[in-house]
DNA sequence: CAAAAATACGATTATTTTTATCCGAATTTA
DNA sequence: TAAATTCGGATAAAAATAATCGTATTTTTG
């Protein structure tokens, strides 16, 4: 279905509007309700987005979320990696042979991995920024 | 997780299997043997393509399917249309609108639209033909 | 005509993936 | 020490995908 998850959709929300608030450090709560995102589900995917190093936290009270860096420097690619979504169309992608069957043998392998990289590379060449109307 | 979908892989399979073998008419039967594909999903997959005008069927003893159209005419987009996949990255793409939060006002939308055209013309510049390696 | 080999169609089940929640712990501020 | 918050693991709920079942219909052929 070529669909981007409500992580990565979320997750590029999130980004902006801690963009547009940098100069505090945005709770996840704050954020959720501001964009009207689910809490629970939010914050674990700030605490992901943290440990790949996207974004900052402070713990305890007066605690919240920073950016690590700008999103005009944060590329789709880069979000969907960190938050564990490959943007493979094929399971055979990173090399986990028998995507398709045939696997040896497969006839459509190499243009399959063709498409693929077409696919990458627009993901590789959008920025979180880019994605804003109100540039 | 931007990923084609087993209907969608197994009817790039078939269809080339019936290119192939394009001088008889090919039962679902020998293709899934063939190409080892699960029989009755494969099946209900070849009855949608003659539906949707990709495939031509023969009922009865010697029945099968032929193609309708040669697979350098067929892209991967109208595939995935036939099989009732769309290729949308984002719930509102159609218009169904809130694919996402604040759908009114929504911040994303416009550029997740142009997002979302760059991969349409990957599909819609990829035949099924273009996918084999032997041309 | 009857049997066999197919497709056609609808319903259902099983599996996997995605999305969301819960809870207790650790950390920091005041 | 209490409150606000991130952290981390486990689990649950929902949705989408993949697969199967059963029966009907069509066509060929002996
Ligand atoms: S084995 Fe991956 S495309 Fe065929
Ligand atoms: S409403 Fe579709 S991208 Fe925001």
């Amino acid at each position: 279905m070529i669909k981007l998850s409500k992580k990565v959709e979320y997750a590029i929300l999130a980004l902006q509007y801690i963009a547009e608030n940098s100069s505090k450090t945005n709770t996840a709560k704050e954020i959720a309700e501001n964009l009207t995102l689910p809490y629970e589900f939010l914050s674990k995917l700030l605490q992901t987005l943290m440990k790949k190093g996207l974004l900052v936290s402070q713990l305890g009270v007066k605690g919240g979320y920073k950016l690590a860096k700008q999103i005009s420097e944060i590329t789709v690619e880069e979000l969907m990696n960190a938050l564990d979504e490959r943007s493979n169309i094929v399971d055979c992608a990173d090399g986990d042979s028998n995507c398709c069957s045939r696997t040896e043998i497969c006839d459509i392998r190499s243009p399959i991995m063709n498409l693929q990289e077409q696919i990458n590379n627009i993901f590789k060449n959008t920025t979180i920024a880019n994605l804003k109307n109100n540039l």
